[in-house]
DNA sequence: GAGAGTTTTGTTAGCGCTAACAATACCGTG
DNA sequence: CACGGTATTGTTAGCGCTAACAAAACTCTC
């Protein structure tokens, strides 16, 4: 620290005089081009320690048009769902060397969108994940022409943008047919908001499971994913059980997401029902917490880390090519049966 | 687009050209510079609306030395609280002009908070937010010098890193003093893991309340944030409620988080134990879905947007001007009472 | 309507890096 | 040891922008 008011970052010319080489060699050290004798090799990469060098990125994104960054658009990312999705996505991007640029929309409106995409683009992200639950959201994307390329997760796949979704129709199709091969004669359905796409595969994932059982298909109730909506709907349910006929009560519900189900589990139990003996109760996504709810839920696990790995994937695929035809990933769920639809005594 | 092959992105000279200026005239009408004339201003906005020109974001680095962005590090990205404290500390910095990179530890060690700022580093980030909930964390960043301004969240204050924080100990004292107040001889406490700032913070404050209250310190249990670890604790506070004496056994408890309180909360209906009437229970951060808890809990609420906007503030500070003292921001949390400590009828 | 000031605009240089090309150094061969 | 070839290194240009300075163009005044 002798050198006197020299504060600023060294620079790969600093690194190059001190070694005794040209600059460009020192960027030939960096990038591991062969053509370089191992003892220059070595020479450059102790000045590089010594002086405690670092490339300058702006510099080197300037002139190869690369800004290594990535963007992630999502809604709601406290929820457990998108949060996990948001760290698989972080950490595989971050695996590629690529920097992740998060941006959280607060509302769903395509204006929100549009300003998203227009803050990833005015940094130069070279492509964005959006995740994109909600019917709107889907639509706008498809309006709004981003400079960069997109890949969707959890969007759909009757798009022309490639994307990673969950199989929520088979997820829905998997407790539903759980709950009927339990006995019940048919099973209730408290629906996420129709605009969300995962509420709309999970819907026609239980509608298709009835249909081909050849039972009854009652009224579907309908939230807002929150705990809060959950327990009205339960209130519902707890009304139609008490004041049904015992072959059109309801006797097992599937609940389209954990929290809804809480809400439900709640207002069951101050209605005096009992789960599962008299109400057997399913959600989905498997919250950490969900094996603690009273009693224990059954549910749908999905792997997030393998979603976020398989968007970065498509992602850098389409950087690299970006002609080539939307590729769309499906990942399959797993059941995971708890008390709350059987054994009733619990763990 | 019938000038062919003219496929690259627009610079500043583009437009310069079709507007019939220099290009240094456009940069002044792009940065608001006062002496350019309103006709001219006018022009070159046309020109850059209808070429769809965008600034290059590297090229701006290169010359500024700033790149607008900012780092946020971050571990539990799934949890609520974090997931909530990202989420606002990112509306923050988008609203001053600055773009987030959003990196999530998967570990707590000194190795991966050192990665991850290398790799902040890497992309040059004016500044990082860091949440350093854990111990080792903190010493950990202490020991580290990263080659730009750092501010911590809940990161306890005892540091010479500028930070927000919220008044756990405060906290805590609320409702240790709130179930106090309805008559409990004494209040239990299931604490976070010790190396947890937050943990330690909300143990002190339910100490310094019970010492206080002048009222005996019982056993204080512990778990690891999770409501599995929340559900052994319970079991454990059910046995003491069965077998100590009427005088010792516990009759309310201040749980450090509410998903132990959600695993207590089990634990204790599994065996037989009424909350609130037998226990009474309290828990702190105040998810979306304690109020569907059964019964729904008392808890502390803490104000998330405001330490995103807390923590960029004093990060944008810290960048202006690096050498100023470093300043601690203490935020007040707010005591939410439900059912769990008193009105056992419920909602 | 010339001179002094004030706007407004243009010109030049250079940020730190990589790509392309040019120039050496080194190798084995006959 | 001169030759062609290959391995290694150096030189030059330029990415697209802002800062600093230089030059016009426009104001006023008297």
């Amino acid at each position: 620290m002798s050198e006197a008011a020299d504060r600023r970052a060294p620079t790969m010319a600093d690194v190059a005089k001190v070694a005794g080489v040209s600059h460009q060699t020192v960027s030939r050290v960096l990038s591991d081009h062969p053509n370089v004798r191992e003892s220059t090799r070595i020479r450059v990469r102790e000045v590089i320690a010594e002086l405690g060098y670092r490339p300058n990125p702006a510099a080197r994104a300037l002139v190869t048009k690369r800004s290594r960054t990535l963007g992630v658009v999502a809604a709601n990312t406290t929820l457990y769902g998108p949060a996990s999705i948001l760290a698989g996505l972080e950490h595989a991007a971050r695996d590629q060397g690529y920097l992740v640029a998060a941006v959280s929309l607060d509302e769903l409106s395509e204006t929100a969108l549009r300003k998203a995409l227009e803050h990833l683009a005015a940094w130069g992200v070279e492509g964005a994940v959006v995740m994109t639950p909600h019917e709107r959201t889907v639509t706008a994307l498809l309006r709004l022409a981003a400079p960069f390329p997109i890949v969707t997760v959890e969007g759909g796949h009757d798009l022309d943008v490639p994307g990673v979704a969950l199989d929520q129709y088979a997820g829905a199709r998997m407790v539903t047919e759980h709950l009927l091969s339990l006995g019940h004669s048919s099973v209730w359905h408290v629906a996420g908001p129709r605009q969300w796409l995962e509420a709309e595969g999970r819907y026609q994932g239980w509608r298709a499971a009835l249909d081909d059982a050849g039972v009854p298909v009652p009224q579907s109730l309908s939230g807002d994913w929150s705990a809060a909506s959950g327990y009205q709907a339960g209130k519902l349910l707890a009304a139609a059980h008490a004041s049904l006929d015992e072959a059109s009560k309801p006797t097992a519900v599937f609940v389209a997401n954990d929290h809804m189900a809480l809400g439900v589990l709640r207002a069951l139990r101050e209605a005096g029902l009992r789960v599962p003996e008299d109400l057997a109760v399913a959600g989905f996504d498997d919250l950490p917490e969900s094996d603690y709810f009273v009693p224990p839920l059954t549910t749908v696990r999905q792997d997030f880390a393998a979603i976020g790995r398989a968007g970065v994937g498509l992602l850098l695929q389409r950087i690299e090519a970006p002609s080539a035809a939307p590729v769309h990933t499906t990942l399959m769920p797993e059941l995971v049966v708890r008390s709350s639809t059987g054994a009733p005594a619990g763990r």
